[in-house]
DNA sequence: AATCACAAGCTC
DNA sequence: AGCTTGTGATTT
């Protein structure tokens, strides 16, 4: 009998001791135990029992009489595939999270187990002679009373003890308590009663509505209790009596918890017909599926371009290959419009991952992705995990949006981890956008993707008119409100012919950036190019990326006028200040702050669309995914707030924002306007994204990108800090910084790095914790990232400060 | 000699 | 993080 060895991801284990662990396999485990089970394992000194993953089996290597034994297998059949396993170790590799966490992403949330205490009685321990407190005895009577083991929550709840409470724990030491643990499911698998005739026994003696029973069974065959009831006129009591009568029996068969329940298949499908342009990019991209090779390819189509078209014959011909599909789309843009078109084409086939559905449903989902029984997924970034085991085809559209970087660890991005599975399954990843991002891009210029582009509006449509309107000119005339005259002037007149405008206002991240009000020049950092941000707490400006700071003064740097100000409003005074301005107007308010459900996001949009607003005032969550034919002005109140923000991808953002947005409005047959309001009307970037003129924009950033070496001619790997005492906090960067200085000089003489000072987080204070972090500017090599580590390995040991912990992250989307 | 409190080290 | 073991100091 061979020996077997499991290696397995451990729950609950900190980064700098997480590792495969080995466990015996014993011998009445071996038929369960496949890579892909759960399992239950005695970790650490206590050997209390932990959940675990099994990455691999494999025969004893050297013997070591110290190896545990797996408890038990909670999986009858694996949960990851191979490819999955080997995603774990890449996940963990490249964004420093633990092999468990690398795990529970590539699983339904609603598939975990806990593992729960619970607590009974001692048996043969008299109880008597003890000398208890109160609390004691009162618990102690309580679960006599119980007999029986109760959870420890719920024990605590009823006692009226804090959470916290070490009372349980207290006894169950002294010996008059008994501990039992268990792994339990958070959400079940769904079941419904079915009942079926036995065939045993012959259906003599029955009584009317028994008869009717067993006559709805013959014809059906088997049906759920609900319906049998329903459909022969009776109660279940009918029922349970022909179960007695070994008539009939129950069995349980899973049912799914479907949210698109009703959709239908399609009867057949509707030819898409494709433009000449459209054709030759589907032609491409067909070519390079076929290759098999697992590359990428960026298609760069206007807004309006039909690039759905595209994908969508794209999809046709991998399904028809038995392939398997994922489509990624930003959270806004998942609107039910958009999934309606993949339902109506593909019905039944389609899974839907996105952030509306329970955990029941998204577990549901998943079980039908991994058990083939779909053949396509459409979602949000996590849609990326999707278990199919035969995948053709990953399509991101609107690649550049952050939504696809996680934020929080593991801090993976969706586009890295398809790049992993289409090259594992050597298929063919389409990065699709209006605005590919600058990195992208890049790489379909320099051949590490194929291009294809669609450059023009489907049905020759065209873009809407945009008009500029300096804001340092209202302020001359008098007017210091957050409309301009202009803008004002267009939404009534839009209100007297009955048409609808958006008015967006962006408001992303907490910057208040600072400008001369003489000469337009926008304060920033000499030795990052980003933005300065006023800090009111020491009045001085200040750059978040290395730490450069000045104090605030009135005087232009560049003009030497004593007009510089700084600014910044949210939804709420836009709002109100329109109402003031203008009465009459109907207005809506849409922003994230609002905490609105998914639910009545979508009911305040319906009533929009039904015309009972004029406008509708938000933030970015407006200028994307809308599409209402009666809007035919679009006014964006501050573009300086998007232009400015203190990170080096602001102008990209702001460009991807402008374009978007001019796009929303002339979409019907209406002739489009878009109102765009700043200080800084010079600035090209406007001019680009007016025109849409992405391939000048981007020359423009590229060369910024080169010159101030940020990506993708080098990646950016911040480091965090977070602790409840800022000193230490602080200190612990500095150390931190140390510590890399010398483990680079050292070890990593060759990698080529830049280490910019620890300075505070952009949000210096959050929920108590302060946040320090420090930037290195690198490559993200394999080389780079086992440093990067090894020093956060070192620093967790590093007792001095225990109190602080500190994270990588690198590439994020906003730099703390 | 017995007991305690905290630092150090390991997790298969 | 959670737990055990080691070390030294304090108490009897």
């Amino acid at each position: 009998m061979p020996i077997l060895f499991a290696r397995v991801a451990v729950e609950n284990t900190a980064y700098h001791f997480d590792k495969a662990f080995d466990y015996l396999i014993p011998e009445e485990l071996l038929e369960q135990a496949k890579p892909g089970c759960r399992v239950l394992v005695p970790f650490g000194a206590g050997n209390a029992q932990r959940l675990a993953m099994i990455l691999e089996v494999s025969p004893e290597k050297e013997t070591q009489n110290t190896t545990k034994q797996v408890v038990a297998v909670l999986d009858e059949a694996p949960l990851l595939t191979n490819e999955a396993i080997q995603l774990v170790f890449w996940l963990k590799d490249r964004y420093f999270c633990t092999l468990f966490e690398a795990v529970k992403l590539l699983l339904p949330a609603g598939i975990h187990y806990r593992m729960k205490t619970e607590y009974a009685l001692a048996k043969g321990r008299p109880v008597e002679k003890e000398a208890l407190s109160k609390e004691e005895s009162a618990l102690i009577e309580y679960l006599a009373g119980k007999g029986k083991p109760v959870e420890r929550e719920k024990l605590l709840k009823a006692m009226g003890l804090p959470a916290d409470s070490p009372l349980p724990e207290n006894l169950f030491k002294r010996g008059l308590l008994e501990k039992t643990g268990a792994a339990v499911r958070q959400i079940k698998d769904a079941a419904q009663k079915m009942v079926r005739l036995t065939g045993e026994e012959s259906p003599s003696k029955l009584t009317p509505k028994q008869r009717a029973v067993c006559q709805v069974l013959q014809e059906a065959g088997a049906a759920s209790l609900k319906e049998l009831c329903y459909f022969a006129g009776v109660t279940p009591a009918v029922v349970n009596a022909l179960v007695t009568k070994g008539v009939v029996c129950y069995y349980e068969a899973e049912v799914y918890r479907n949210p698109y329940d009703q959709v239908q298949d399609p009867a057949e499908e509707k030819e898409i017909v494709l433009s000449e342009e459209q054709q030759t990019a589907f032609q491409n991209l067909l070519a390079q599926y076929r290759e098999e090779t697992g590359g990428v390819s960026l298609l760069f189509g206007v807004t309006g371009s039909g690039k759905t078209s595209v994908f969508m014959r794209l999809i046709d011909e991998v399904l028809a290959d038995g392939k398997n599909v994922i489509v990624m789309v930003p959270e806004i843009s998942l609107t039910p419009q958009s999934l309606a078109l993949f339902h109506r084409r593909y019905g039944r086939r389609v899974a839907v991952f996105h952030s509306g559905l329970s955990l029941s449903e998204r577990l549901d989902e998943w079980k039908r992705v991994r058990r083939g029984e779909v053949s396509i997924a459409v979602g949000t970034r996590s849609a990326v995990f999707a278990p199919f085991d035969n995948l053709g085809l990953v399509i991101l559209d609107e690649e550049q949006e952050h939504t696809y970087k996680s934020e929080s660890s593991p801090r993976y991005h969706a586009r890295d981890v398809a790049k992993f599975r289409c090259a594992y399954h050597k298929t063919l990843l389409v990065l699709a956008s209006a605005t590919p991002s600058i990195e992208s891009y890049y790489y379909a210029q320099t051949g590490r993707y194929t291009l294809n582009q669609l450059p023009h509006r489907y049905g020759g449509a065209r873009l809407p008119k945009v008009r500029f309107v300096d804001m340092n000119r209202e302020l001359e005339a008098g007017n210091d409100s957050i409309y301009s005259r202009e803008l004002l002037t267009e939404i009534e007149k839009n209100r007297k012919v009955h048409k609808q405008s958006i008015i967006l206002l962006n408001r992303r991240g907490y910057n208040t950036f600072v400008s001369c009000k003489a000469c337009g020049n926008v304060v920033t950092c000499p030795n990052c190019s980003i933005s300065l941000t006023y800090h009111a707490a020491n009045q001085r400006l200040m750059c978040h990326y290395c730490g450069y700071s000045v104090p605030f003064s009135t005087e232009c740097p560049t003009c030497h006028e004593n007009k510089v100000h700084y600014a910044g409003f949210g939804t709420q005074r836009a709002e109100e200040q329109l109402r003031e301005l203008l009465p009459e107007v109907r207005v809506l308010r849409l922003d994230t702050d609002a905490a609105m459900t998914r639910f009545a996001y979508e009911e305040k949009l319906q009533s929009f669309a039904r015309g009972e607003y004029d406008v509708i005032v938000g933030t970015q969550m407006v200028a994307k995914g809308l599409d209402f034919e009666n809007v035919t002005l679009v006014g964006v109140l501050s573009a300086d707030q998007a232009l400015y923000g203190d990170d080096f991808r602001s102008y990209e953002r702001a460009f991807n924002l402008l374009t978007q947005v001019a796009g929303r409005a002339g979409r019907g047959q209406y002739e489009g306007e878009a109102i765009i309001q700043t200080f800084t009307p010079e600035n090209t970037v406007l001019s680009l994204a007016a025109r849409q003129d992405y391939p000048a924009f981007y020359e423009g950033e590229i060369a910024v990108r080169k010159g101030m070496l940020y990506p993708p001619f080098a990646d950016l790997c911040v480091v965090g800090f977070v602790g409840a005492r800022e000193e230490k906090v602080a200190r612990a960067s500095e150390a931190f910084l140390q510590m890399l200085r010398t483990l680079a000089q050292a070890e990593y003489p060759q990698e080529p790095m830049r280490v910019l000072n620890p300075s505070p987080a952009l949000i210096s204070k959050v929920s108590n914790k302060y946040r320090y972090k420090l930037i290195v500017k690198c490559r993200n090599s394999r080389n780079f990232r086992r440093m990067i580590s090894r020093l956060l390995t070192d620093f967790a040991k590093d007792r001095t400060f225990s109190d602080v912990t500190a994270f990588a992250d690198i590439n994020p989307d906003m730099i703390l």
